[in-house]
DNA sequence: TGGGTCATGTAACCTGTTACATGATTAG
DNA sequence: CTAATCATGTAACAGGTTACATGACCCA
């Protein structure tokens, strides 16, 4: 499980309201986690029960009031036994519906293959130019920060990953032009 | 989504039973999707529902009875219709819990992430191996089937994963040790 | 006699997705 | 006037996980 962890390292930073966690997801850790707007306030609730997090409203008279969650002893504690825990054989899998897709595309002929491989490829690329993007971002607005490093090693996974695809893009490419 | 359709490809290569397409994910999709025996059985159910298979029961004696699921027509036109229609967008998302946990290790000491990445480089080793035997077998028992070119593209992918996760892990812990 | 293979599932729960709903303020 | 931003969610459904349950046959 990972969703509720991501929020407590979140709120770990400081305390936020829903809003702000939603866009904090989708501007960090989206490119290896998602979590829908709903999905999100449901977790905060259920954390909030579990005593991991406490809440305290805000009232604003120019904007909607907002609930500010931080974090509660126990929360933090469950945080740093979810990192300290080694279960890496878990946290290990890839789910990839594409690959599932490729598996299967001896039904399709060749060239609409090769078409779609080469979808694929541009996506790569365009999702690479955009992990660029964040990178140089994060750098000038966190310089300093000590978990900066760490922000950047997630990236640069990113940045590896899909470079990665576009070889193995390319080299199926190759080899589907050479069935036709 | 996903489970259905790799389901129904592999329906699509000769009739089964729940029990062999179990065998099978493990078996072939397992690096890229996994499926619990229970949420087939279930899948299975409800794709016979919507008419997307139908089902024959096979009576033996020294065995279980079997439940033997056949494509059907619009089981097929669904397939193809999958394999065809391009979203690549939507099938291209990473889901990653160890990237999470990467993500937020700033509040772990340097050496036990050291040890944690180490550890992960392991696993990636490990599962590379796997996948080179993978190979190996299929290789020799599909020898001329049509499918095995995609096949093998998905297990190169495989191979491409780990290499590049390795380098990856490489990196990382010769940036982190320059911390110590 | 104990463990592996064959073969089927159910139930409960948790997580993820999609669609819908509200309503004020502010900038173009 | 219209679209975006701020800020909250609910409801229903789909998909994934975990635990449990049964029972025969075969091999060592």
């Amino acid at each position: 499980m990972s969703l509720k962890h991501g929020i407590l390292g979140l709120i770990n930073y400081g305390p936020t309201t829903g809003y702000d966690l939603d866009k904090a997801f989708k501007g960090s850790l989206n490119f290896f986690w998602q979590a829908q707007t709903s999905q999100i306030y449901r977790e905060l609730n259920a954390m909030e029960k579990q005593g991991w997090i406490s809440s305290e409203i805000i009232i604003q008279t120019d904007k909607p009031n907002k609930k500010l969650f931080s974090l509660t002893e126990i929360g933090k504690e469950e945080l740093l036994c979810w990192l300290k825990y080694n279960s890496i054989e878990d946290d290990i899998l890839v789910r990839d519906p594409f690959l599932v897709k490729v598996f299967f595309s001896g039904e399709i002929d060749t060239a609409s293959n090769i078409e779609t491989m080469k979808m694929f490829k541009e996506c790569c690329q365009y999702a690479h130019k955009k992990i660029k993007e964040t990178i140089d971002n994060f750098e000038k607005a966190f310089e300093g920060n000590k978990n900066l490093v760490y922000w950047k090693f997630t990236s640069s996974f990113g940045l590896y990953y899909y470079e990665m695809c576009i070889r193995w893009a390319d080299d199926t490419i190759k080899t589907l032009e050479d069935l036709l």
